[in-house]
DNA sequence: TCTGGGGTCCTAGGACCC
DNA sequence: TCTGGGGTCCTAGGACCC
């Protein structure tokens, strides 16, 4: 494969602000603002229309201070369904140009056109496609173009609303190097006062600075920093990202900092609930739960298990979670609370393995077709079906079972 | 400016195995 | 009884992004 390659970053403009707007137009405009739990002392503003950008609007700011700051603010609760259908069409859209289609999150996405630019220009397929989603989908968008993921990145978030902005390599020193380190895409609060403190403050000075003492101090992610500053990034444009879940999870803030048993096992509940169901969608399972706590001084605190075999039913991802919650809790206010199962696998490729342990507590005595219905209480209905892998050694040292009943789980 | 909810990747120590 | 070194997995926490 050529190493040069033309890659667009297509990065839609306050995307949810802008889905509402083209709902109803009577919000175009006009300040605009999305906001998580509205109505309740926690809510924040999740994104706002430039018109409300203007009034002093920004992301995470609360929504009372916001309706203080701008008393004519509209503000909406997100519609995720709405945004999840104007971002399919927007991907669609951009699939008709080339199969090489990388979303990265709902509202932005890389596409790799180095084929199609050989026989259009890039400005002229990044104008046209502006063109088509903002007629066909009423929606603005702003369009990088560069040799590779990072400035293509940059690129895109160099002119907004609207913008189409190419970075090539040999404009880096000019466009990208005066900048302030924390302007980069990679680099937050955290990286940069670190990096101020060796005294570098642009991007042009990261780019010029000690790979040995970047790595020291910042590990890998400094080596890798340094080099995006200079331009460098091997990254392809992998259509297939998508469709590798590394976890599901789902967390909560509550209404005030909670110390009341029965009611984190509530929200317990529903966290499990809405995971197991999110799960099931995917068609996924997993082996490792995780549940996060979040203090009233938000200090967050992560603990997890890696279980035998996957789950990825509702009530066993409670059983699991409230163990977790049990053994980390000293009975502190509590501010948020959060499930995630990780290490997926597809469901179908799901294999139990039924150590010794768990032979003994499900097999025990039971006459076989009592111990399918064990198994099938346990982990699912029609699992049996797609298959049931028992540890060889497991069933060699277990005589109530016979090989033939094996071979019957395994049909 | 007192901060939601969905993620990914990285680090570092300890357990365990060869 | 005391001694390496490498690899992998697990756990907890942190940084970052949209």
């Amino acid at each position: 494969m050529g190493s040069t390659r033309i890659i667009f970053h297509v990065d839609m403009n306050s995307f949810y602000a802008s889905v509402e707007q083209a709902y109803n137009p009577e919000l175009k405009g006009k300040p605009v603002a999305i906001a998580g739990n509205a109505k309740e002392r926690r809510g924040i503003i999740v994104t706002s229309s430039y018109e409300a950008r203007a009034k002093g609007i920004y992301t995470t700011m609360n929504v009372g201070e916001a309706k203080r700051k701008c008393p004519e603010l509209i503000i909406l609760p997100p519609d995720f369904p709405k945004y999840r259908e104007a971002s399919k069409a927007m991907f669609s859209l951009l699939k008709q140009y080339t199969e090489f289609v990388e979303p990265v999150s709902i509202d932005e996405g890389y596409i790799d056109i180095t084929e199609l630019s050989k026989e259009r220009h890039p400005i002229e397929i990044a104008k046209e496609i502006q063109l088509r989603i903002l007629n066909e989908l009423d929606l603005p968008c702003s369009i990088g173009i560069a040799p590779n993921k990072f400035l293509a990145k940059t690129a895109s978030d160099m002119k907004k609303p609207m913008g189409i902005t190419v970075l090539r390599k040999r404009e880096i020193a000019d466009k990208l190097w005066p900048l302030p380190v924390i302007e980069m895409h990679g680099v937050g609060e955290s990286t940069a006062k670190k990096l101020a403190s060796l005294k570098i403050h642009t991007i042009g000075d990261l780019a010029k600075a000690n790979e040995g003492l970047l790595k020291e101090e910042l590990g890998k992610n400094g080596v890798r920093l340094r080099l995006r500053a200079n331009g460098i990034d091997s990254r392809e444009v992998d259509p297939e990202s998508v469709f590798d879940t590394k976890s599901v999870g789902n967390s909560t803030t509550l209404p005030f900092d909670e110390t009341d048993l029965s009611k984190l096992e509530e929200t317990f509940q529903h966290l499990a609930e809405r995971v197991a169901e999110r799960l099931d969608v995917k068609k996924l399972c997993g082996t490792t739960i995780s549940i996060q706590i979040r203090d009233a001084n938000w200090h967050n605190h992560t603990k997890s298990k890696t279980l035998q075999n996957p789950v990825y039913l509702k009530n066993d991802i409670y059983e699991e979670a409230i163990k977790l919650f049990r053994r980390a809790w000293d009975g502190t206010p509590i501010r948020l609370l959060g499930v995630t199962i990780s290490n997926v696998q597809d469901v179908k490729n799901m294999a139990l393995q039924l150590s010794f342990d768990n032979f003994e507590k499900y097999a025990k005595d039971e006459p076989i077709f009592e111990l399918i219905n064990t198994i099938e209480k346990k982990f699912g209905k029609g699992l049996i079906q797609r298959g049931i892998e028992i540890d060889k050694k497991t069933y060699a040292s277990k005589t109530s079972f016979s090989k033939d009943f094996l071979e019957d789980l395994k049909e």
